[in-house]
DNA sequence: TTCCGACAGTGGGGTCGCAAT
DNA sequence: ATTGCGACCCCACTATCGGAA
């Protein structure tokens, strides 16, 4: 089941909220022997990747279980989820490697939802019954897995407070009556994320077969150069794109105006003068500097203006 | 008739593994 | 030994189409 995405509900009775997660989904089923497997978005088997999923095995009491999950790996010392430190994780197949990494960089499934229960789906339940059955749950103290909090009903509002305070990528909200609605995107889940933007200054282009700009290379004022950022097609609807274009022919230049920043695309890149403002949504700002999921959210007027 | 949900296709960062160099 | 490329992971967003309202 996925979240639709749009504003909180007005009136938040009859809502849950819970921390929106940024790591890997994966629906996890214990069998009556114990044994444990994990799958991902895709179908694809996952169970090797996260040995942590393996201590779940104690719940083999009320197997078939399976459960909801989505897989993190916490930025140490924060409590908050770290999209890279996870990517370094999640195709480390080999046995060897998955124990050394294992040691470098531990992973937490933290547990959302249950899906069957003693070997009968319970998709049909409320998110209340189901959440109540995931309480009850006999889940290892270890730390090897989490079942974080749901707020309910009057605490939601101070829930969605807290998580933006935290620097958090958002919360679900959950509708307390719903019912789990396998592979479908519901609005009875509201994603509500917290993303921050940036003003960025356009430096260069990649053109589509048809000569539009597919994607901008974005840079960011710093000292007296241009540091890259990242590059931007996410976003660009046909008007965008015919709206740039002339402008962009315009500000044509013969060479690079970034003096910074990550590795360019090796494609061959149109350059323009920094002139253009623009406005981009993202995620977070990798390690090596650049945006993840930038998303052009529109023009914003000339440099210097 | 209009609107919504599902799907496919575009774009991004990043990692890994393999083939070509 | 180094590179380039595709396959996976996460995802945002646009455009399209068919069916429900």
């Amino acid at each position: 089941m996925l979240a639709g995405e749009g504003p909180p509900p007005a009136d938040t009775r009859g809502w849950a909220a819970e921390v929106k997660w940024d790591g890997m989904r994966v629906i996890v089923a214990v069998a009556a022997d114990g044994a444990v497997r994990a799958f991902a978005r895709s179908g694809a088997d996952a169970t090797a990747r996260y040995p942590e999923l393996q201590s779940l095995s104690r719940l083999a009491g009320v197997a078939p279980v399976v459960l909801d999950a989505e897989v993190v790996a916490l930025a140490p010392g924060t409590g908050i989820p770290s999209f890279e430190r996870l990517q370094q994780r999640m195709t480390l197949r080999q046995p060897d490697r998955i124990r050394a990494a294992r040691a470098r960089i531990p992973v937490t499934p933290m547990v959302f939802d249950v899906l069957r229960h003693r070997g009968e789906p319970v998709t049909g339940r409320s998110y209340l019954e189901r959440r109540g059955l995931l309480d009850r749950l006999d889940l290892p103290h270890d730390g090897s897995v989490a079942a974080p909090p749901a707020w309910i009903g009057a605490d939601v509002p101070a829930a969605v407070e807290w998580t933006r305070e935290r620097g958090l990528e958002g919360v679900i909200l959950k509708r307390l009556a719903s019912v789990y609605q396998p592979g479908r995107r519901s609005q009875d889940w509201v994603k509500v994320k917290f993303r921050p933007t940036v003003d960025v200054v356009i430096g260069g282009w990649l053109a589509d077969a048809r000569g539009e700009p597919r994607s901008l290379l974005l840079g960011k004022p710093d000292g007296e150069g241009l540091r890259y950022i990242g590059s931007c097609g996410s976003g660009l609807s046909a008007a965008q794109r015919s709206l740039l274009l002339p402008l962009l022919r315009e500000a044509a230049a013969g060479r690079s105006p970034f003096t910074a920043g990550p590795p360019l695309p090796v494609a061959d890149i149109r350059w323009v003068q920094p002139l253009l403002r623009g406005e981009v949504q993202y995620a977070e700002v990798t390690d090596a500097g650049s945006l993840r999921q930038p998303a052009w959210k529109g023009l914003r007027g000339l440099a210097g203006e």
